[in-house]
DNA sequence: CTAAAGTTTCAATAATTACTGAAACTTTAG
DNA sequence: CTAAAGTTTCAGTAATTATTGAAACTTTAG
C-alpha cells in the first residue's frame, strides 16, 4: 500500500488534527486512510502505509472500535480481518459528536450535581454554588438540546441547517401559530 | 487564598478536564477560580491558592485572554493587574465553541479545500476526492450553521434549546404555511 | 494435537507537552 | 533618573503521552 501524494497530505493532516479531535496521532492517520481508502484493508497493510509498528495499529483499531468509526470485515478463504469505516461521514460525525459529549461533559455534569447537593459553608461558597449551578445548567441544556438534535430525522436535521439564522423567523411563526390556537 | 474543599475540587475537576476541552491542566484549574471567585484576584493569588509557579500563572493568564474568556481589571492606587472572568457563563461557552471550531475545523477545511481543486490522478484518488468531499461538505455545513446560530440573540437561542426535537413539529409548520402560499 | 498465521499486550523507550524559577524586562512613585 | 514593584520570557527539567517490538496469546487448517 502505497499512497499517493494527495492521499499521504490528507492523511498526515488528520494525524496533525487528531489530537484535537481527541484522539492521537496514528488513529487519526489511521481513520483518514480508511475514510479514503475503497475497499477494506487490514491491519498490515495500515501499518505498512503509515509506517507504524504493528502494535500500534492494533492499540489504535482498539481505540475506532470504542468509537463506533470502524467496522471488522472477513473475506472468504482468509483469516487475516479487514477494516473499513462504519456508515456515511454524517453519522460518524454524529459518533464523535457522542463521544466526545461523553467525555467532555458527563463528568463534569455529574460532579457539579454533586456538589451542588452539599449545603454552602458561607457566603463565598454561596457565590460559588450560584456560579456552579449556572454552568451546571448550561451544560445540562447542550446535552439535552444536542440528545435531541440526534434523535432528528437527517432530513429534518438538513431543513434545520439549511435554514441556518433563517431559524429565527421560524421561531416567530410558531409564535403567532400558538398564539392564534391559544384564543 | 485559601481554597474551601468544595471550591477545590470543582477547581481540580476543572484542571482534569482542561486537556479534553482544548487547555491544560493549570489553565483549567485558574479559570474555574476565577469562575467561583467574586471579586477580581491578582497572579499572585493565583500562583498561591493553585501551588504553581508565577511564570506558569503569567501563561496560563495570557492563554485565557487569546480566548477573551477572562479580562483584566486595575484597582485605584494599586498598580497590581486583577482579573476577573469576562460575560456571562452563555458568553464563556459562545467563546469556547467558536474557538474551538477554529482551531479543530477552519485548518482542515482550507486543506480539502485545496485538495478538492487538483485533477485526480486515477481511480482511486477520484474516490478519494469523493469522500474528501464529503468531509469538507459536513464540516462546511457545521461552521456556517453554528455561526449563524450564534449571530441569533439569545433569546431566540434558548426558545429554541427549549424547544428541543419539538423543532420538528415547528419545521413541519413551516411547511405547510409555505405550501399553501405556493398553491 | 501441532504448527502456522494471525492478533494483542505491555514493559521499555521515545516524543511531546507542561512547569519551574531565575533573569530580563516594564512601569511608575518619588 | 533610580529603585522598587510588578510582569513576562524562556532554557532546563519534570510529567505525561505515544510508540515500538518482542513475547504471549488465539485461532484454525491439516
Amino acid at each position: 500500500m502505497k499512497m499517493t501524494p494527495m492521499i499521504e497530505t490528507f492523511v498526515m493532516h488528520f494525524g496533525e488534527m487528531g489530537s484535537r479531535w481527541g484522539f492521537n496521532r496514528t488513529v487519526g492517520q489511521m481513520y483518514a486512510l480508511l475514510v479514503i481508502t475503497k475497499d477494506p484493508i487490514s491491519a498490515n497493510q495500515i501499518a505498512e502505509a503509515l509506517s507504524i509498528s504493528r502494535g500500534n495499529v492494533s492499540m489504535g483499531l482498539k481505540e475506532l472500535q470504542s468509537w463506533q468509526l470502524i467496522q471488522l470485515h472477513h473475506k472468504p478463504a482468509d483469516r487475516k480481518e479487514y477494516f473499513q469505516t462504519n456508515g456515511s461521514i454524517w453519522d460518524m460525525a454524529n459518533r464523535v459528536f457522542e463521544e466526545r459529549r461523553k467525555r467532555e461533559m458527563d463528568p463534569t455534569l455529574s460532579l457539579l450535581r454533586d456538589i451542588l447537593l452539599d449545603t454552602p459553608a458561607n457566603a463565598e461558597e454561596q457565590h460559588a454554588q450560584q456560579k456552579l449551578q449556572e454552568v451546571h445548567d448550561l451544560l445540562e441544556g447542550i446535552t439535552k438540546w444536542s440528545s435531541e438534535l440526534q434523535r432528528l430525522s437527517p432530513e429534518k436535521l438538513e431543513t434545520l441547517m439549511k435554514l441556518g439564522s433563517g431559524v429565527g423567523k421560524v421561531l416567530d411563526m410558531k409564535d403567532k401559530l400558538l398564539k392564534r390556537s391559544n384564543e
